[in-house]
RNA sequence: GGCGACAUAGCCAAGUGGUAAGGCAGAGGACUGCAAAUCCUUUAUUCCCCGGUUCAAAUCCGGGUGUCGCCUCCA
């Protein structure tokens, strides 16, 4: 994987063999998430479900910010309790998640669960000199911290402060960052040795982290955007405080722009994932995502959603097919799989394990996913199977294969043992939609008998209106609802 | 001013030394009453430009152009 911290591919070795401690900075909650939140949720949750799918026991954390100025100032526009309005979006951030097919995390904790711990850690930096304490502020002395700018590969020399934002006089340097803040009167508070204040926004991650995870934990995840400052203060924070490294692999995903300009709360371009949701399925969202490499930019615009669907429905229709041809026949369960098949079947397996492996590189394994549609597809238009059984088999096979692929990406919707389930209704409507159909079909099929085509033509339209796409084929007529 | 990333067909996008994956869109063929789906074939002598290294470069080096990002809250 790819790490930040030198700027190159390593091989993963995780601090404690056959497990992973991992950590992504959640988002602030005071508003629905927008697009550019969403990548890294689905990019996270994808690296750990690979790292899932290859055996590790993985320990995944990802916080809650719900103490912020970005927090406190949206209550009080709404006049809400500013801990009240983080709760509700996270409730909201769940149902998002949810819809993207994003696992929970084993641990999602809020920074207003970690005062103390927090408290505890300005302490400790305090006592070791490294933070200096200015009317009821703590301020991190990054002066102190000799690597101060690892990460983000600056030095301080080079670095601006106060270019585009008032320096706060009272910091030693400039590039001091607030580790404790007094409070004003209102916002929310919290006894301290240092009066009644709220965490700066970077130790909180620290805090966690190490509580969760303890020190030099495996993978610290986030946007590209948090390098710098709040990774660069994470790690001088932390390991100021524990004389150890804070972290081992650094991953950052790149951006989602809109017209090739960074999507952002304050440039205002930004799109709600609620608000893409009620126009395309989160499948095609999650699919959309994952098509391009992590590290990339990835530019949105409906158009290209549009296509991601249009490709999604090429291997949707390939496991209908697949499904179908299995249907009834299990004659393959005792049998081996055909030679020839199985063996390409391994082929792309490990050509998806090769992918994953470089650098999660999804945008090639949905590739090879694409690759075994067609694989299946040439595999049931061909009538060259001598023995049914073998083939029955090999197609089990690909469909276990279907499976694990989808493990991995998470871009179909799953039932409780993992099987891929395509146009799910998860009411008992379905049957009825069910019959209904079959009877509109029977209906359509008495008039081609009678070659009268201006009825079936009418009734196969009128339906396409409704988003039932009908299917003549040799061996009857196939519906879907219209992906 | 400092630091960094990217530039591959109409569009999206893999590919870090060995002779251009995959998807969308398009074209032709098979199948079909017509469609749809599917299969087969086809669509970049070439990877922003100019030099260099090498038997060999989209891939390495130097220069240039363009776009974007970080240095302030931001995923």
């Amino acid at each position: 994987m790819y790490n930040t911290l030198t700027r190159q591919k390593e091989e993963f070795k995780p601090r404690e063999p056959g497990k992973v401690a991992m950590y992504v900075c959640g988002p602030t909650t005071y508003n629905f998430i927008h697009l550019g939140n969403a990548r890294p949720i689905v990019v996270f949750d994808t690296v750990r479900r690979y790292l899932k799918y290859k055996g590790f026991d993985v320990r995944y954390v990802q916080n809650f910010t719900d103490i912020d100025d970005k927090i406190i100032n949206r209550a009080r526009e709404e006049q809400d309790d500013p801990l009240k309005l983080a709760a509700r979006y996270v409730d909201e951030y769940y149902k998002d998640a949810d819809a993207l097919h994003v696992l929970r995390a084993d641990i999602h904790p809020k920074v207003s669960g970690h005062i103390t711990e927090i408290i505890e850690m300005v302490k400790t930096l305090i006592e070791k000199g490294y933070a200096y304490v200015v009317d009821g502020n703590v301020y991190y002395d990054v002066r102190k911290f000799a690597a101060y700018g690892k990460l983000s590969g600056r030095a301080l020399e080079d670095m601006q402060a106060g270019a585009r934002v008032d320096v706060d006089e009272r910091k030693r340097d400039p590039m001091d960052f607030a580790l404790w803040k007094s409070a004003k009167p209102g916002e929310p508070a919290w006894d301290s040795p240092w009066g009644m204040g709220r965490p700066g926004w970077h130790i909180e991650c620290s805090a966690m982290a190490l509580k969760y995870l303890g020190v030099g934990f495996d993978i610290h995840g986030g946007g590209f955007d948090l390098v710098f400052p709040h990774h660069e203060n994470e790690i001088a924070q932390s390991e100021a405080a524990t004389g150890h490294p804070f972290a081992r692999y650094w991953m950052h995903n790149g951006f989602i722009t809109v017209n090739q300009e960074k999507m952002s709360k304050s440039l205002g371009n930004f799109f709600l994932v609620r608000e893409i949701l009620s126009r395309f399925p989160p499948e095609v969202v999650r699919f959309y995502l994952l098509g391009t490499h992590y590290r990339s930019p990835l530019d949105f615009d409906d158009e290209k959603l549009s296509a991601a669907a249009r490709g999604m429905e090429r291997i949707k229709n390939s496991i209908r097919l697949l499904e179908e041809a299995l249907a009834g026949r299990d004659e393959g369960a005792a049998s081996r799989p055909d030679p020839a098949l199985a063996a390409r079947l391994d082929e792309l397996r490990g050509e998806f394990e090769k992918a994953m492996d470089d650098d999660f590189n999804t945008a090639l394994a949905i590739g090879v996913m694409f690759d075994l549609a067609r694989e299946i597809n040439g595999c049931l238009a061909r009538q060259d199977f001598p023995n049914k059984a073998e083939k029955t088999a090999a197609l089990q096979k690909a469909r276990d294969l279907f499976r694990d692929f989808n493990s991995v990406l998470g871009v179909f919707k799953t039932g409780a043992d993992g099987d891929i389930q395509l146009d799910e209704e998860g009411e008992e409507d379905q049957s009825l939609v069910e019959e209904l159909i079959g009877l509109i079909i029977e209906v359509r099929q008495e008039a081609r008998k009678k070659k009268d085509w201006s009825t079936a033509d009418h009734i196969r339209d009128r339906l396409k209106e409704m988003g039932i796409v009908l299917e003549d084929t040799p061996s009857g007529v196939r519906w879907k609802k219209q992906g």
